[in-house]
RNA sequence: GGCGGCAUAGCCAAGUGGCUAAGGCGACGGUCUGCAAAACCGUUAUUCCCGAGUUCAAAUCUCGGUGCCGCCUCCA
């Protein structure tokens, strides 16, 4: 059993070898909240959480951090288009990426940094580049000399010449090379600013993710995600200044994700090309957003598109519902095989040799680089088995007995990717309102009355509701 | 123009040197059902964008095409 990784920098799956045995830290880059989150801030943050969870399920313990970049640009333009305070912006910003993370059931990270709350350590990290001639400082500004750092451009695969056309300097920048990037930005008049050595100023965007995530989790740390349109030049300077400074090893696997894509182009904030989030989820049950954004492998991009949102409710729910039809075979009855006084469960039962295919294929694809679309995959061989043993009349007193461990085999793997949570009571709240007209319909059916019976299931289902007949009554499902 | 990535069935998606090319959706046939739904059983890629090469052996490696995506400016 060893974990393999892929890492950006050196292109290929590594074996993952932490820096720590027991516990591992991960840096996950979050978002500039200058506005609501939309569906490709989840991508990241799911990847993260699936990461994190099957890391944790291997006995690690995990020190997460997603930071959010309170500061910038864009959001002073905001703020000042409102004609509020720019940590007006960001706070509604954040609470709203919160409650949209609680409800895609990702486990809140250990630390949420803010670059506004973190001045002294940038500061001190901006005072050592300039101490080791790898920062200068230019008017009200300071930059990052890429000239003084010869691997600058390991990351993505960038050559320092190759880089040198198309650069762009803005008005007002004095950089000694085009390729400088601004470590602290010095304030105009009328902006919010920050006391520094170098006068009033905030920091630049790159400075503050290598400042938090060597605060919270050290100068070497195992992993570093975030989207791929943050390799160049987001994660490369974070790279160059970080390692630079140190000169250690910053992260040590670069874990980017792919990116979502809306009819074939990428979501994107600046091209005006998303779903928000809280749109997506008036329509798209939270559980079956979530399968979906991770039945891809991650560094794969992800079409976002209604038919495969509706496919995967349909498949998602196919596993639901073996959980639940295990779940309700196996609690409360007793055990014929173990009721005289055999602790082991037969061995022989068919859905238990499938639950131990199916552990052993899970953990395999999740070793490999983390695949859960593949080990997802693998939970449906699971489903069909545990149904089949539910469904056939003459189900054995062996596979009777292995039912419930089987069951609980699935809500695991399931868990360790995060699903199974119930986001909305599906299971327990069916309203009264429908529990009425499914009454009414069983007791038209009892007496025969077919079409009565029709239309009122039809009244059901336009409540969003299906039913299932079945021996032991009618079952009332959430249409997922 | 430079850098990186991707191309597998009707659709989505695993698989990156050798066992039958996972799984899901859809479709078709069957069981069950008052009819459905769900579930179960069966069928659905002699073949992995195209061409050449390496190898006893390639969807998987190499070279050359073609198409798509991302980055090179803020972006998860």
């Amino acid at each position: 059993m060893s974990i393999r990784v892929y890492d950006t920098r050196k292109r290929k799956k590594l074996p993952f070898e932490p820096v720590d045995p027991k516990r591992t830290g991960m840096y996950v880059c979050g978002m500039t909240v200058q506005d609501k989150p939309h569906v490709g801030h989840k991508r990241y943050a799911v990847a993260g959480d699936v990461i994190r969870r099957y890391l944790e399920s291997k006995g690690f313990e995990v020190v997460y951090v997603t930071n959010f970049t309170d500061i910038d640009d864009r959001i002073i333009e905001r703020a000042n288009k409102e004609g509020i305070p720019f940590d007006k912006v960001s706070e509604r910003n954040m609470k709203a990426f919160l409650t949209y993370s609680d409800l895609l059931n990702i486990k809140r990270a250990t630390h949420y940094p803010r670059a506004t709350e973190h001045l002294p350590e940038i500061i001190a990290l901006i005072q050592r580049l300039i101490e080791k001639k790898h920062a200068y400082v230019s008017g009200i500004d300071v930059y990052f000399d890429v000239r003084s750092y010869p691997k600058y451009g390991q990351l993505s695969g960038r050559k320092v010449d190759d880089l040198r056309q198309g650069v762009r300097i803005e008005v007002g920048e004095m950089k000694r090379d085009p390729l400088d990037f601004t470590l602290w930005k010095g304030a105009k008049p009328g902006e919010p600013s920050w006391p520094s050595p170098w006068g009033p100023g905030r920091p630049g965007w790159h400075i503050e993710c290598s400042a938090m995530a060597m605060k919270y989790l050290g100068e070497t740390f195992d992993f570093h995600g975030g989207g791929q349109d943050l390799v160049f030049p987001h994660h490369e300077n974070e790279i160059a200044q970080s390692e630079a400074a140190t000169g250690k090893t910053f992260a040590r696997y670069w874990i980017e994700n792919g990116l979502v894509l809306l009819r074939g182009a990428k979501m994107s904030k600046s091209e005006q090309h998303f779903f928000l989030i809280e749109d997506v989820a008036k329509k798209v049950e939270p559980e079956v957003i979530r399968f979906y954004l991770q039945s891809t492998q991650y560094r794969s991009p992800i079409e976002w598109n209604e038919d495969r949102l509706r496919e995967a409710g349909i498949a998602y729910a196919r596993l639901k519902s073996a959980l639940e039809t295990g779940e309700k075979s196996g609690d409360g009855t007793p055990d014929p095989a173990l009721a005289g006084g055999a602790t082991e469960l037969p061995a022989n039962a068919k859905v238990l040799a499938e639950a131990r295919k199916t552990e052993k294929l899970f953990q395999e694809s999740m070793e490999d680089d983390f695949n859960s679309a593949k080990a997802q995959g693998h939970l449906f061989d699971l489903a069909k088995a545990i149904n089949r043993v539910s469904e056939s009349g003459r189900m054995s007193e062996v596979e009777r007995a292995a039912l419930p461990e089987a069951t609980r085999t699935l809500r695991r793997l399931g868990e360790t990717l995060g699903l199974f949570w119930d986001a909305n009571g599906a299971e327990e709240a069916i309203p009264d309102e429908v529990q009425a007209l499914v009454t009414q319909r069983d007791e038209a059916r009892l007496q025969k009355q077919w079409q009565r019976a029709d239309e009122l299931r039809a009244e059901i289902q336009a409540l969003g509701f299906v039913l299932e007949d079945q021996k032991g009554g009618t079952r009332a499902r959430r249409k997922l």
